[in-house]
This record gives structure tokens, sequence and C-alpha cells, in this order.
DNA sequence: TTAAATGATACTATATTAGTATCATTTTGT
DNA sequence: ACAAAATGATACTAATATAGTATCATTTAA
């Protein structure tokens, strides 16, 4: 059972590979080639970041993306959300309320503490941490 | 994005179904009529929980199951390993190590340290804690 | 003016999850 | 004795999500 799938995969390897470009145009021909990732798949997955405004796009011959944000300001949590969805720990709990003699679901309590808690920890990797390595993420 | 599937959705319900009958017997036909599920599927799932000696089975006319354990030695950690697989965050990134130009992948330790937590805290919930509503759960 | 890039979008393939069905065996209740 | 009601094992189908490919249109620098 994986959380993270590889559209978000390969998305934060992009960023991380743009970010390092320090503000130079990057193609998805070059990225490609560079991670070894399929070209038209790595172009889908370019083209999202860029209507959610991750990344700019420059059209035309020599064209290609660079980062619409710093990098601090580009979290994992961003990527899950736009490739996967929002983290929900469960659908059905909540809303079907599986402890109906109680009157609030005990399971389902304790798994939105658990859910905030991690959704809390993850929102707060930012790439610019998995750039610079020193750990350090974005305070809130 | 849900982290919990059906089967550990189900498996839970029936398996607090099962520990208010406080060691009755309890069958399938029972169990999917009062719970609102499909007798088959229902079916699969308990054959798999008695598998796992998280139940035990009585065979033959007006048999059904029963609690293999305590409910506040059964854990919804031990249902998703059972049904969905060990928690991971990520395969990828680890394996693939994402930045190689570092010792250390950064991402890939803080996902170690996350999924950890995670891991932790949904460890500790217990049916006996969805239970009782006392919100305690088996200490370490 | 053409080659190399992105924009939009439709399509296919694979894997996972969800759900159904069936035959065999066990065992209680009549 | 034996039929009914249960589980055991297992194979199968359906639906959904994930992964990956392909194509035509548009843009723009060389």
């Amino acid at each position: 059972m994986k959380i993270i799938n590889k559209n978000v995969d390969y998305a934060l390897r992009s960023l991380i590979h743009i970010a390092k470009e320090n503000g130079q145009v990057v193609s998805v021909s070059n990225l490609a080639e560079r991670e070894k990732i399929s070209k038209a798949f790595l172009r889908k997955i370019l083209q999202i970041l860029n209507k959610e405004k991750i990344v700019n796009s420059i059209k035309g011959k020599s064209g290609g993306f660079v980062l619409a944000k710093i990098p601090n300001e580009i979290f994992l949590m961003d990527l899950i959300n736009i490739f996967q969805g929002k983290i929900k720990l469960l659908d059905c709990f909540v809303k079907k309320n599986i402890c109906p003699q109680k009157k609030e679901c005990i399971l389902s309590k304790k798994m939105e503490k658990i859910e905030k808690m991690l959704i809390f920890e993850i929102k707060n990797i930012s790439l610019a941490s998995l750039l610079n390595g020193d750990g350090k993420d974005k305070p809130i």
C-alpha cells in the first residue's frame, strides 16, 4: 500500500530539477532524458503543474518551464492534492457513522486527529527543504 | 484519495459487531443483514480474518464467528496490514533516491519520519477503544 | 519558414479494488 | 438419518484508479 503515486513522484523530481536550473527554462525533452522518464507522460504532468500555477510555461521553440513560485512556497502537499486529491484517511466512516450508538463516532474522531497530524506534517515539506538539505521548512 | 479501503472498513464494522455480542457466535448472514453489506463480500472478509486469527470460525449449522483475541489486542493497524499491505508513504523515493547528489536522500528521511509517526498513531487504535468510548488504547 | 516547443485532449493498457458465484465440507436441529 | 445452514476454498467478473501513449493545433525562436 503506497500513499504517493507516480504523478507526484515525477512532479517532484521535475520540480527539483527545474529549481536547480535557477530560472533557466527547462524543456520536457531535456527533463525526460535526464530523469529517464517517458516524455509523453512528463508532458502531461508539467501541463498540469502549469495549469495549477506551480510552474510557468514558455511556448515555442526553445520554450519549456520555469518555477512559478519560489521553492519554499511549493509543498509536497500541493502536489498530493493536485494529483491524488485531498488526503482522507477514510471516506466512509464519518458519513456512515459506524458507531451509531454513540453521539459521536469515536473512530471518526480519532481518525480526524491523525489525519490532521499527518496533513500538518506533510504540509511543511517544501521543495526548498528538499533542495538545500538543511531540513528546515517554512515556518507556519 | 482515501487511505483506508472497504475491506478494512467492513472488517472493522464486523469486529465491532461481533465484539458487542460478548462471545456469542455471529454468522455472516446475520452480520450482512444487520450491517447492510453484501453477504458474499463479507464472507470473504471474515474468512481472511479467520485465517489471520483475528476471529475463530465455528463450522456447521448455527456456526459463525467469534473474536479470537480480546478487543484491546486487535488493532486497526492489523487490519490495514492484512487487507492493504504495509503502509509506505512511498515506494520509489527511497529506492530510486531522487536526490542522488546528497549522501542521503532528504526526502526519504523526512518521509520515514512521517511514516513512523503515522504508523505509531494508527498502531494504537484498538478495537477496545472503539467499543468502550473511553478513548484509551492499550499502552505500549 | 521550419523545427522544436507547449496546449488540449482523447485514447489504451495495467493494476487495484470491489464484488459475485460455486462446489465442497462440516455440523446442528428435527 | 438427513436436510438446512453454516464455513472453506477458490475462481471469476466488474468497476475504478493509475499509468502511459498519441495526435493535432498553436506558438515562437533560430
